[in-house]
RNA sequence: CGGGGUGUGGCGCAGUUGGCUAGCGCGCCGCGUUUGGGACGCGGAGGCCGGAGGUUCAAGUCCUCUCACCCCGACCA
């Protein structure tokens, strides 16, 4: 894409009213429009992102067996009643609304409830379990403080999975594979040496004494960990004792305490929602069970802001290839007629080849290219000017080290359909 | 919801103990000169100072109420 077409405008300085560094970043690179607090438009490059995550996901829970859909915002009351989730003192985020006809609905903020009823229509035997079913849907809650930018917003993207099991083994396999497909996929993002599966509290309503988070080491983490970097693993503050780490087979002495923020959880849930919900199947021989179910949720949005501040540095963001907007930002230097030319065909050619291409054609100076370049954090930097036209080529830069080295066209074509996957 | 802070052109800010046509930088428009790390000159456009009420000869500045945003706390399935 042109820049001279990307609805787009960087920023030099930080908007006033964001403190933290995402938030601040995201907006002054042009990824994100704040409306309200804790309410954000994703602009084309920030969709770019969040198309580019939602991606690495779903290939790896289609991979697992996940099915795709998509349900509504708008939920029944009465669903939510079975449960005795609608009470506001029970569930203190909900926003609510009215039909014309005075109904209340309720804006969706899980769809553990509708997904699990809207099963009962397709599980009536063994024969139908398991079923994997997920989507990337719309969060709405109503937190009592909104914060810290993408990280906590009163509406964001979740990637929730839903998982009905025939037996509690049948669903511990899937739970345990679960956690190596989500590890695998913080390792696609760019996060794996620094996140790590934690043991944390169950909950009040999911029927078994732990869940699974997944987090991220990082010092503006909202979360305190006692990590285990040998065992890759964790356990929240929330619930550490040292009798749960020994427990655990960890050794207390030995843990780490770390701040960290949450990009994953998994819970089990067991039979009791099911049971709430009156899903139930019908086993071989004849008898009416309930449907085991277990829930795992990746706020995508919020898994972007982690990126966005694992890798920003003082120049700007800095993206993972796998989730970045563009891979190469092209920035032609000085307005000879050669150089213009000599520019344009390197844009056609690596767009032919498949290279996502950002080519900063504006007649603009090159400082200003530069910065732009560094602040969006496209993971490439090619410059084609005179000079490098004279050294027989473009340079090409990588975002996050310093050496520019002269490429000609087939060379840099090369490498940069070569390194699909750094 | 408790505590603290901030609201002044699109963005970032300044504005004395109340005082006359409300400034600065960036951005924007026009012309010209520039072109390897966010250029420069000249000329422009753009603001009822978050909102409402009050005190006063006079309010961006003082008082009351209110709204929004940020931070800390509580909360976070």
């Amino acid at each position: 894409m042109k820049r001279s077409e990307l609805f787009i405008k960087t920023r030099r300085e930080a908007p006033a009213d964001e403190e933290s560094k995402n938030a601040q970043l995201l907006i002054r690179a042009g990824f994100i429009h704040k409306d309200a607090a804790g309410v954000y438009a994703l602009l084309p490059l920030g969709l770019k992102v969040v198309e580019n995550i939602k991606k690495v996901i779903r290939d790896e829970v289609n991979n697992a067996g996940g099915n795709e859909l998509l349900m509504t915002s708008l939920q029944r009351k009465e669903l939510w009643q079975h449960t005795d989730r609608w009470d506001d003192k029970k569930v203190d985020i909900w926003f609510k609304s009215r039909l014309q006809s005075g109904q209340e609905v309720g804006l969706a903020w899980s769809h553990e409830e509708p997904i699990t009823d809207m099963m009962r229509e397709f599980i009536a035997s063994y024969r139908d379990l398991p079923a994997y079913v997920y989507q990337f849907q719309t969060k709405l809650r109503n937190e009592l403080r909104a914060k810290s930018g993408i990280m906590r917003a009163r509406e964001f993207i979740m990637k929730d999975l839903y998982s009905y099991s025939r037996t509690e083994e049948e669903h511990q396999k899937f739970y345990e594979a679960m956690k190596e497909i989500y590890l695998r996929i913080f390792d696609q993002v760019g996060l794996g040496d620094s996140t790590f599966e934690t043991m944390a509290a169950g909950g009040p309503f999911t029927g078994s004494s732990f869940s699974h988070e997944f987090q991220t080491v990082t010092e503006n983490g909202e979360d305190t960990i006692y990590l285990d970097r040998d065992r890759k693993k964790a356990i929240n503050e929330e619930i550490y004792t040292e009798e749960l780490a020994k427990n655990s087979g960890f050794d207390p002495g030995r843990m780490e305490k770390v701040q960290a923020s949450e990009v994953g959880n998994i819970f089990s849930f067991g039979n009791h929602k099911s049971e709430q919900l009156g899903l139930f199947f019908s086993e071989e021989d004849g008898s009416q069970k309930p449907v085991v179910l277990g829930s795992y949720g990746i706020g995508v949005t919020r898994l972007m802001g982690v990126i966005t501040e694992h890798f920003a540095d003082e120049k700007g963001l800095a993206w993972p290839q796998s989730v970045a907007p563009f891979k190469v930002y092209l920035a032609s230097v000085g307005e000879e007629e050669q150089v213009r030319r000599a520019a344009g065909n390197l844009y056609d050619q690596l767009t032919d080849k498949g290279v996502a291409v950002l080519y900063d054609d504006r007649d603009a100076r090159p400082g200003e290219k530069f910065a732009d370049a560094d602040l969006m954090g496209i993971p490439y930097r090619v410059v084609v000017s005179a000079k490098s036209l004279e050294a027989g080529g473009s340079e090409l830069k990588k975002r996050t080290a310093t050496d520019i080295i002269i490429v000609d066209d087939n060379q840099l074509a090369e490498s940069l359909t070569s390194s699909l996957h750094e």
